[in-house]
Formats: structure tokens, C-alpha cells, sequence
DNA sequence: CCACATTCTTGCAGTATGCAACATTAGTGA
DNA sequence: TCACTAATGTTGCATACTGCAAGAATGTGG
């Protein structure tokens, strides 16, 4: 391999990774008075997730359960999430989205979607379709699926890309 | 401007971002007994900047001087820092990193940037090219600047890509 | 029924975070 | 020189995030 290539992919590569974690950020700025990171992060997962229970919510996150168990603590009482015992094993509390969080989640999303639309918007057509083939060998070569509708919370990690 | 164009790049890059987050978390699990996320990026910070005093740190990490002030206390207290009184000013008291402190972050920046490498050793040089062109162009449309020699800490943000 | 596993919950400790108040130091103008 | 202001660091207070460990409640298999 060419090692001034590597050198020279190595440097493009973070400097996008800089610029999309900053995007991701101020994306969550627009509700960052209602909600944390972590707590979006949790909404998150609820989004493309449905109703989850404690332990498998803790596995997403990739947090002990005892914090997913605060975080939902509080989240149920800003109104952002219910809790609820299933009927179907009483061990387990499922909780899901009220409508107040999903429109937190959405709002975010939106914001995200469009600070990306509008740096493609700034790249030529042909740059455009260049970096969609050269994002996807990327992420392919990276083992992340091809991702066909990455929507809000499709993530296995529930990574709100922050 | 096509629309469908438009949905394939937004998805590959939010896919690629997803990517670029969870290589920027695993390089730090490698001294994650060690140090925090938080701490990390004031870490890169001084690796960048040299000596800096506590309100510029606050600034640069987006945090309030109080949480800043703290931070540098426990960097201090773990030895990956020192802290003394400008002699111009005795009112500013400037941080440095110690030779351990450079170690950590000189660990995890070799660490995300061989995981970077591994995925691009994956794809072709025609892909590896194409990638390098994208990139830099989707950084352009992002007004990051291109980076010359991103080293670590160069972000203005002291974003460790994380 | 008993032993075991699963799940949630709580206590404890340390870290991160922001706001507000305060002391110290520097600069500035009368 | 003296007062006023600004910059800087520091601390008190409150809240949130985090993990470990122990315990309670529930389900499962024998």
C-alpha cells in the first residue's frame, strides 16, 4: 500500500469524524435544556426500539442497569417515557416513548438530517455521488451494515451519532 | 438537485458517522481504567496547546471554569498534569501535561488511527482514493479546514473524535 | 416446596456539570 | 495614590451520570 495514501485517508477520515461529531452535537442543542445526552441516547433506543425492558435497555446503552434504571427514573418524571409492569412477567417494566419524547426524538433527527443536507448541498453532484460510494466502501469495510433506512435508532448501539 | 441522491448520501454519512463514533469510544477503552472521556479531551487539549490556563481550557472544552477547575484537580491528583502560577500573572495559573499524561494520549491517538487504518487497508486504492477525495470534500462543504496534518489536539474544540 | 436464575431496586462512592458568590490580582482613570 | 472595573481562579450547592454490591420480588426447573 502506499504509504503516503494511508497517511493521507488516515488525516481525511478524522477530520470528518471532527466535523460529524460537532454536527452531532449542536444537533442535540436545540432540546439540550429538556434532555441530556445520555437520557437522548435512551430516547433514542426507545424510538427504533419499541417497549424495552430495564436489563436489555442497559445492554443497549452499554451502561450498568442500575443507571439505566435512574435515567428512565427521570425521564418517566419529566413525561418523557411511561413505565409499566408486564402484565406477562411481573419481574419486568417495560417502558416506551410518551408523545413528548418522540417529539424530542424527531426534532433532533430532523435537525441532524438537515445540517448534513446542507453540507451535501454545497458539494457538487458528481462529489456527491462520489462520497456516496466512497461512505459506503467505508462502512462496509468497517463491518457496519449497509444500513438500507438508517433511521433514528436502527443502531444496534443506539448511538445518536454522539 | 435529485432527491434520491440526496436520501443515499445523507444515509451513508449517517451510517459512516455511527462508524467513526464507535472507533473513537473503543480507542479509548484502552485507558478507560484510567482516565474519563472528559478528562481525555482536556488531555488532547493541553497535547495541542501546550500550557494553557483555566479559563481558556473551559472555553475550549465548552464546559464551565468550575468543571474545569475540577477536572484539572483530578488530572493533577492522578499525576497526568501539573498546574502552576503564571509568574507574568499571577492571577492565571497555567496546566501542562506530564510525560505520563502525553503517554495516554499518545496511546489512543496510535490506537484509533491504526483502527482507521485497518478499515481502509480493507478497501481498494480505488476506493481508498475515491475516499480520500470525498472526504475532503464533504470537510470543504463543512468548513472544517483541511487539516494539513490533523494531529491529535489540533481541533480547535479539543474534540478527541469523541 | 426448594434451589437457582432473572429482573428490578436501592445504597454507596466517585465523576461531570452549571450557576452563583467570593477573593485575589490586574488594569484604568481621576 | 485611590477607587472602580475586569479578569481569573476557587468554592458551595444542586443535579446528573456511572459502576459495584447487596437485596427484594418474581419466575423456572426439579
Amino acid at each position: 500500500m502506499n504509504g503516503e495514501d494511508q497517511a493521507a485517508v488516515i488525516s481525511a477520515v478524522l477530520a470528518g469524524s471532527r466535523l460529524l461529531v460537532a454536527i452531532a452535537a449542536r444537533s442535540l442543542g436545540a432540546v439540550g435544556d429538556r434532555v441530556t445526552l445520555p437520557q437522548f441516547r435512551m430516547l433514542v433506543v426507545l424510538s427504533g426500539h419499541g417497549e424495552t425492558k430495564l436489563v436489555t435497555m442497559a445492554e443497549l446503552l452499554d451502561v450498568n442497569s442500575s443507571t439505566a434504571m435512574r435515567m428512565a427514573d427521570r425521564l418517566a418524571a419529566a413525561g418523557l417515557v411511561v413505565r409499566e409492569v408486564n402484565p406477562m412477567n411481573r419481574r419486568e417494566s417495560l417502558m416506551r416513548l410518551t408523545d413528548e419524547g418522540r417529539r424530542i426524538v424527531d426534532q433532533v433527527t430532523a435537525r441532524r438530517r438537515d445540517e448534513i443536507a446542507a453540507i451535501v448541498s454545497r458539494m457538487s453532484p458528481a462529489e456527491r455521488q462520489a462520497l456516496i460510494s466512497a461512505m459506503a466502501a467505508f462502512n462496509e469495510a468497517g463491518g457496519e451494515p449497509a444500513a438500507p433506512t438508517p433511521e433514528a435508532g436502527s443502531h444496534p448501539l443506539g448511538w445518536p451519532d454522539a
